[in-house]
DNA sequence: CGTACTAATGTTATGTTATAACATATTTAC
DNA sequence: GTAAATATGTTATAACATAACATTAGTACG
């Protein structure tokens, strides 16, 4: 079996002076958007958790999350935190990466897509690698081989593009 | 480019009545002698860990491993059971595994690889999953657009052979 | 041998991540 | 408007991991 994973790697790494407000708007519209459509509620909590995870492309831990959210003098509790985190992923709004106990943005929320993240230990930043194809095939190979995959945990760790150059 | 995995998936779930003592044994006397090859020493804490670790093939966490040390009445602390467990993943005698916090045996260790693991929710037992052909195509792929790997977490979650027929 | 050095382990305390159990409030459906 | 479902609040604790420093046990070399 022959493939080419080339046009099927959809990787993005931000920019470093890109417009981030932008990436964080459009993520919460879209949100918002899914939200209504599925009838799910997309509360002030919700909207809050979602803008801290959206504050930059790097994976953040629950507790920092919580931080955010208490910043000014909230009384939050950890757990409405995780909470809102199970929401999140259970709507593709949130992905968790497992290798850093965090959470970053879905960046094709809506998408329905099963993701491996590329995480870049320079500025931090994680990006979907969108490969579908790859992850197909692999998967397909092991099921001839008896083991059926229903989830999976693909986190690549190393420099990205504009660290590499910095 | 074309490749066939086939032939580089060399994934082994061991059977459920195979002689797992075996399997204990091996990994102990192999751990034996590549600390004394190398130099490193293969202590009494060393030993016990490892043997816990490996009273069966399904990953374990680092303070259900100290409750086993303690059976008995012993006193070991958790940073000490942490401990052994950096030296033992140094070593290439034990991988971790992210997506459980937990702790497995290398079954080649040696080998000098870089493992992926199945992971099987039904019995809990991990297989490591050599696919080095495989994962040298993604990195030089994932590196022709700039990001450089430098380590990895691959661990899927599935139905392992012998559940799926069982 | 013995002493200085390094590696290994012990001891105590604490930091970090995540969930359980139950109460209250808000929304929705009828 | 009330019952049922959904969402959030409150308190406590479980589960995972490390920091800082003391002590012990090997090793190297005079």
């Amino acid at each position: 079996m022959a493939h080419n994973t080339k046009k099927n790697l959809n990787l993005v790494f931000p920019a470093p002076g890109h417009d981030h407000k932008c990436c964080a708007m459009a993520a919460l519209m879209k949100a918002e958007v899914l939200c209504r459509a599925s009838g799910k509620k997309f509360t002030d909590i919700r909207r809050r958790v979602l803008e801290v995870v959206w504050e930059s492309h790097a994976p953040i831990g629950a507790y920092d999350i919580l931080a955010k959210l208490n910043r000014g003098g909230g009384r939050t509790a950890p757990i409405a935190v995780y909470r809102t985190l199970e929401f999140l992923m259970e709507n593709g709004l949130v992905h968790r990466i497992a290798s850093l106990n965090a959470f970053v943005g879905c960046a094709q929320a809506g998408h329905d897509h099963v993701a491996g993240f590329l995480i870049c230990h320079e500025c931090g930043a994680a990006a979907e690698m969108d490969s579908e194809t790859l992850s197909q095939a692999l998967d397909s190979e092991l099921a001839a081989r008896g083991f059926v995959v229903d989830s999976q945990v693909v986190e690549l760790s190393g420099t990205c593009p504009h660290c590499c150059a910095g």
